[in-house]
DNA sequence: GCGAGCATGTAAGTCGTTACATGATTCT
DNA sequence: AGAATCATGTAACGACTTACATGCTCGC
């Protein structure tokens, strides 16, 4: 059940809505934690009936009125509690290296397209998080920022991200030259092995 | 619905029961999507409904008898549109950096710890993968075996794995080495951030 | 007038996790 | 005697996805 432990600690940001937590789990945390807002919706008040958040309605003019929330005193122990307890090991889930493990039972070529199109959206990703990591840094140097600044959580974990999508850009283009010679050479047609 | 595509992809190994393809799970394809037994234990007759898969009865002495399945032509068929098919954006789900996230409302030092022994881990599974890829290579030089092997699915995906733990490894211990350097000095308590 | 953005929800269905349940054999 | 391995399932619950539903404002 974290996903409202992702909610408490996209909250240390700041007071937000629904929606607003949305966009902001969209740019901040979607790196390693996805929601979609139906999920949020639901679980806010839930939240909020736990006193791990508490709820203000907020009134506007030119747009629906909203209700933003923040994190309680018990919210904040709720969340220092589980960053002490031991953490789940990583789930990844990736269609995409699904389609490549079965690479010999398809079309290799489009596979190899396929690729490069996530390699792509992979080095935008690893752009925004400079972008992301620059704007954090806010000029200062990287080694008196993780020392002095106020939090540094955000920072670490975007980091990761952009590593992980600078893997990510490499990988994909090396399987997907692979693949693209496998292609140019006629042997062995697409076919399951079949031992025996 | 892509379970279903992870099974057939396992299957090209070769036909196996339930039990076995949990196992195999586990080793050859934990790396980018994770299945358990009972869920493959559910999935399978479905699957063989579907004709996507063939099972039938293998006697054992000494042991429970079991049921083995074979890939179908259908089923060959429906791995090789899948394969076609794009790709969803990868799906990472880690608890560990949510606590990163976090790591300015909780124990520094805990966490510290935490990530020293994600990094371990890391580095048990990086050796994990390369002696599989020593293994799929048998002696031959990576770049014959590339053009050359009748599969290459699983050496790619492979090779993703263990360039995703290495990194892992690094970050967790870099992080870790961070964290302890902020637990050394006694400003800032741990509160949430309050604006206003 | 139309689409995009703001703002919040319900409902149905699928997927995944965890606990429970069984029962034989082999290894220590 | 007890634990591990082989082998397969059911049941309950919780998480996640997808579609549907509403309605206002602002810019083009």
């Amino acid at each position: 059940v974290s996903l409202r432990h992702a909610v408490l600690a996209v909250l240390l940001e700041g007071e937000a809505s629904g929606y607003e937590l949305a966009k902001r789990f969209d740019v901040s945390v979607a790196n390693f934690w996805r929601a979609t807002p139906q999920q949020l919706y639901a679980d806010l008040p839930r939240l909020e009936a736990a006193r791990l958040i508490h709820g203000r309605a907020v009134r506007q003019h030119g747009k629906p009125d909203k209700r933003v929330y923040t994190l309680t005193d018990a919210g904040a122990q709720e969340l220092a509690g589980f960053v002490a307890a031991p953490a789940k090991p990583t789930a990844i889930k990736d269609q995409l290296l699904v389609k490549v493990q079965a690479a010999d039972a398809g079309d290799v070529v489009q596979l190899a397209d396929t690729l490069r199109h996530r390699a792509a959206a992979a080095d935008e990703r690893s752009r925004l998080y400079e972008e992301l990591l620059d704007h954090m840094l806010n000029g200062r140097d990287e080694t008196s920022y993780l020392t002095d600044a106020d939090r540094i959580g955000p920072y670490l974990t975007c980091k990761r991200g952009l590593a992980f999508e600078h893997e990510n850009r490499e990988w994909c283009r090396w399987a997907a030259d692979v693949l693209s010679v496998r292609a140019s050479r006629p042997q062995t047609p697409a076919e399951p092995a079949q031992p025996e």
